[in-house]
DNA sequence: TCCAAAGGTGACAGCGCTGTCAAACTCATT
DNA sequence: AATGAGTTTGACAGCGCTGTCACCTTTGGA
C-alpha cells in the first residue's frame, strides 16, 4: 500500500502538518526535524497524493497544452520542452487538441474551448498558433481565471507570451539572399491568419526595400504552410517567362520549401544553380532533403520549456510579460551566390 | 465561481447522494429525478472536480502514454488516438517521455519507470516500443498494480496489446517483390532488440523462402531506423558488383527506405528503374518523397485509439487480452515490374 | 530578571466527492 | 390489511492533504 503523510508523521514523531511544512519547503521548520523527516519519508518511499493535494489547494499541478492541428514536427518539440519543464516542477502536462479550423465565430470557438477546460482542472494552459491567436478563446481564459501563455511570435495585449522574432529572421534570411546577389526574390506565404505569416512577410518586404529594390506582387504568393499549396504556388513562380522568374524563392516554412525544390527538379531546374529556396522552421525535413535546406531554426523545444516554465512560477528569474528567444539562420545548401 | 454537488443538490432539491448517482448514471434514480437533475446541473454548469472524485475514488481519471524516443511521427499518432480515446471517456492523457535508451540493466529500467509512476497516479499506463518489452519496466509496473497495455507486434505473458501484424506484412510486401520479378532482394533490418524488427525479418526470411529462393547474408544487412543507419547500410548493398547487387531493398522502415532513395540517386541508379525501393510504416514522409513510397500502413492512430479504451474500459465489447489490427500495403511508385 | 518578538509545532476543520448503510417508499401478493 | 421484495432516497463518514490559528519554545534586549 502507498505510503501516506500520516504514516511518515507517526514514523518521525511529529505531525502531519510538519511533515507538510517540510515536503513544500515552507519554513519554520526546524534544520533538524527537516532533515529527520526528510529521512523517513525517502525511507517510506512516500510521494504526496496530486488528488488530495489538489483538492486542499485546489491546485492540480496539471498543465494543459492545447492546439489546433499544427505541424506534428512542431508539436512535438514544444510538447517535449514543457514535459521536461513540467517534471523539474513536479508538474504534469496533458495534452488537448481542440480542431477548431472548420469554426468560424468567435463564440463558438469560446465555447469549444470552455467544455474542454471546464472538465479539465488545469493550472495554466499554453496556446499554440493559431490557437493563440483568437480572441475567443482567449476570453473564455481570462472568464474561467486560467492563467496562460502563448506561444506566439508577438504580443497581444497584456498576455504572457513566449516566441521569437520572425520578423526579423524573415529580414536576415531575405537579406542574406540579397547579399548572394539575388535580386527576384519570389514569397511564399504561409496560412491566412496566423500572426506568424504576416510577420514573416513584414521581414521579407522590410528586406526588400531597405536593399533598394521593391517588392512585385508578381513575386509573392498565398500559401498555408502546407506541401500542397507550396506545389501549387511554386509552379505559378516558375513557370513565369525565364527573364521574370525569380532567382531564389524564400517559403514561410520547410514543408513549402521542400514542394519548391520538388516542383523545380520535376521542371529541369538544379537547385541551387538554377534556383536557390530557402524554408523556415527547420524541420527534420530539412536536413534530410537534398540538397540540404537552407532555413530558419527556431527554438521550438525552448519555447515549449519557457512557456511551462512562466506557467508553473510566474515570478521566475523572467519578471517580464514576454520573453523573445534566439533564432538561427542554418546556412546550408539550397542557395547559390550569383556572384561568383 | 465554480458550482459544487452540494449547488446541484440544493437548488434541486435532493440530496447530494442522489446527484452524484445521476451524474455517473448509477442505477436506482426515478427517471423524474434523473432528468430534474441533469436539467439543474446543465442549467449551473456544473462539471464535477476531478481532484474531489479522484480522492474519494482513489481513481485519477488519467492515463500515461508513456515513450521512449519513438519517431515523432509514430507516437504522435499514437497520442492522438489514445486522447480521442480518453475524451469519450472523460479521461485525459498525460505524456510521459522516458529515455532509458543508455540504461541497461533492468533493475534501473524498472526504478526509472517507478520515479515517474510514483509522482503520478495514473488509471492507466500505454506503452509503445520499445518500453513495451522490457520486463523491468514491466515488473515495475505489475507491482504498483497499475494496468497497461502494450502497443506491441506480439504478445508476451498475458499483459493486454494492441499490434499488427508485422510478421505477415513484410511477408506479402516481400512476396510482391518477388511477384513482381525481383529475385535478389535486399533487407535491412530495424533497431536491435525491438520486437519488431524480429517481426519484420522473418516475415522478410519466410516470403523468401516460400518463393523458393534462400536468404543471402550477403543481402541482410543491421540498420537501427534511423536515416542515418539506412545511408550506411544502403551503400553496402549498392557498392556490390552489378550481378549480386540486388534489384529491390525492403526497408525495415521509411525513414531507412528513404535513405535508401537518396543513396541510390546520389549513385546514378534511378528509382525505380535501376532499384526498387519499399518501406514500413507509411509516414508522411514515404508519400512527400519523389518517387512516393511504396510502404506499409500502419494503423498506428487505431492502435492508440484501441489501448487507451481497453484501459479505461477492460470489459469492453472486446474481451480478448491483445487485439491485432490490420495493415494496409500501400503501392506506389517505388517498385517496378522487372517481368515487363 | 522579565518581556516581547520570532521561531517552531500541532489540533482541527474542510476541500468536493463517493461508499456504506439504513430509512422510506412503492407495489404486487397473500 | 399485512407482508415482503424491490426500488428510491439521504445521512454521514472519510479519502489525504493543507490552511488557520493557537500554543509552546527560544532568543535578544531592556
Amino acid at each position: 500500500m502507498k505510503a501516506t503523510i500520516t504514516d511518515v508523521a507517526k514514523k518521525a514523531g511529529v505531525s502531519m502538518k510538519t511533515v507538510s511544512r517540510v515536503l513544500n519547503n515552507e519554513p519554520n521548520v526546524a534544520e533538524k526535524t527537516r532533515a529527520h523527516v526528510k529521512a523517513i519519508a525517502a525511507e517510506l518511499r512516500y510521494t504526496p497524493n496530486l488528488a488530495a493535494r489538489g483538492l486542499a489547494t485546489s491546485k492540480s499541478y496539471l498543465i494543459a497544452l492545447i492546439y489546433d492541428n499544427p505541424s506534428i514536427n512542431y508539436i512535438s518539440h514544444i510538447q517535449r520542452g514543457a514535459i521536461d519543464a513540467c517534471r523539474e516542477a513536479g508538474y504534469h502536462l496533458v495534452v488537448e487538441p481542440l480542431y477548431l479550423e472548420k469554426v468560424k465565430s468567435r463564440a463558438e470557438k469560446a465555447d469549444a474551448m470552455r467544455m474542454v477546460l471546464e472538465k479539465l482542472p488545469v493550472d495554466g494552459v499554453i496556446l499554440t498558433p493559431p490557437l493563440c491567436d483568437s480572441q475567443g478563446v482567449l476570453q473564455t481564459l481570462s472568464e474561467l481565471r486560467i492563467k496562460c501563455v502563448r506561444v506566439a511570435p508577438r504580443n497581444r495585449g497584456q498576455q504572457p507570451f513566449v516566441g521569437m522574432d520572425d520578423d526579423t529572421a524573415a529580414y536576415q534570411m531575405t537579406q542574406y539572399l540579397l547579399e548572394q546577389g539575388h535580386k527576384r526574390i519570389g514569397f511564399i506565404k504561409g496560412h491566412v491568419g496566423h500572426a506568424a505569416t504576416d510577420m514573416r512577410y513584414d521581414g521579407y518586404c522590410r528586406a526588400i526595400e531597405s536593399g533598394g529594390l521593391s517588392v512585385s506582387e508578381q513575386l509573392v504568393f498565398q500559401g498555408d504552410f502546407s506541401f500542397e499549396s507550396g506545389v501549387v504556388q511554386a509552379k505559378k513562380l516558375l513557370e513565369l517567362p525565364v527573364s521574370e522568374r525569380p532567382t531564389a524563392i524564400f517559403a514561410s516554412n520547410d514543408d513549402m520549401a521542400a514542394a519548391v525544390i520538388s516542383v523545380a527538379s520535376q521542371m529541369g531546374l538544379d537547385v541551387p544553380a538554377d534556383l536557390s529556396v530557402c524554408g523556415f522552421d527547420d524541420t527534420p525535413l530539412a536536413r534530410n532533403l537534398s540538397p540540404a535546406l537552407t532555413t530558419v531554426r527556431q527554438p521550438i523545444y525552448k519555447m515549449g520549456f519557457k512557456a511551462a516554465q512562466q506557467l508553473i512560477d510566474p515570478d521566475g528569474d523572467q519578471q517580464k510579460i514576454g520573453q523573445i528567444l534566439d533564432f538561427e539562420i542554418m546556412l546550408r545548401d539550397t542557395v547559390s551566390n550569383l556572384k561568383n
